[in-house]
DNA sequence: ATAACTAGGTTACTTTTAGTAACTCAAAGG
DNA sequence: CCTTTGAGTTACTAAAAGTAACCTAGTTAT
């Protein structure tokens, strides 16, 4: 149990990797997992993500209140960029107040379920982060 | 082809993202995906954990060259970071020059399939995203 | 013997990005 | 005519990412 990669995987891995790595030059140009990543790097897309795909449609107050601690310049900021990628879809009602739905698009929800999928390994392995992070927060003190 | 996620996936969808999501009270406590993410929302951390993914043991001058662009403390930074989360090891051997290898550890193995996983996703998906933006610059240039 | 090189960092500084608080719009209700 | 409502902006501050120059201590080259 101590080996997660065994050397049979090793090599298709290591294709894998270069694969996705690119040529070393132009990293940032092409790179698919840098962009994606980079999506929810900040810490609002992934709840917003999670928080449509609870229920399909939600207005920009709903979202709000549904995503805790969620300042309204950061939804907005969230909103927009998820929308600029086509994972986010906006429909506007010109109405006084005005209502605004926020949806998945189909290629949110599949990103939806990546995420999900990466949730599951996170919740498996939680612990075993958090128990690093206080051995490595001991040897600090002692240092 | 249009619909992702059919009804009948839907309400085991909904259970897992609220599990994901935790109570609204303590996410900053507890949630393991926003915790996972955090992680490699960092541009450097995912290339570092790939590039380490590809040879098993790496030292620090190796590592920089490989990974186009990082600088010294950007590096340090995030070997860091990553080594505090159990994810890198740091092996150091007290000869001058020092010597000092890093490599992942079962669990930073671990994560880096789920990120390769994610690559896939990634890769067959980052057409539309860049077609969603270009759609979307294109609208701004009109407003 | 001193200048330059090496590996693996730090320190001090600057630029981006994240985040907060207060303001806007246009109509409806009191 | 003053407040409320929904969905945002604007102007500002705090925090994070990133850069450039420096450090250490022993080895080789001049």
């Amino acid at each position: 149990m101590e080996v997660t990669i065994v050397d049979s995987q090793r090599l298709a891995i290591q294709k894998k990797i270069d694969k996705v790595l690119c040529s070393k030059a132009d990293v940032t140009s092409c790179c698919p997992i840098k962009d994606i990543l980079a999506r929810f790097g900040d810490k609002w897309s992934i709840y917003t993500i999670l928080t449509l795909g609870k229920e399909e449609k939600l207005r920009f107050n709903e979202l709000k209140s549904q995503i805790n601690g969620v300042s309204q310049r950061m939804l907005t900021v969230t909103l927009r960029s998820l929308e600029e990628d086509g994972l986010v879809s906006r429909a506007v009602y010109a109405e006084i107040p005005p209502r605004v739905e926020y949806s998945l698009t189909p290629l949110g929800e599949g990103l939806l379920l990546q995420l999900l999928q990466l949730a599951d390994w996170a919740k498996l392995n939680i612990n075993q982060i958090l128990d690093a992070r206080e051995r490595y927060g001991n040897k600090e003190m002692q240092a």
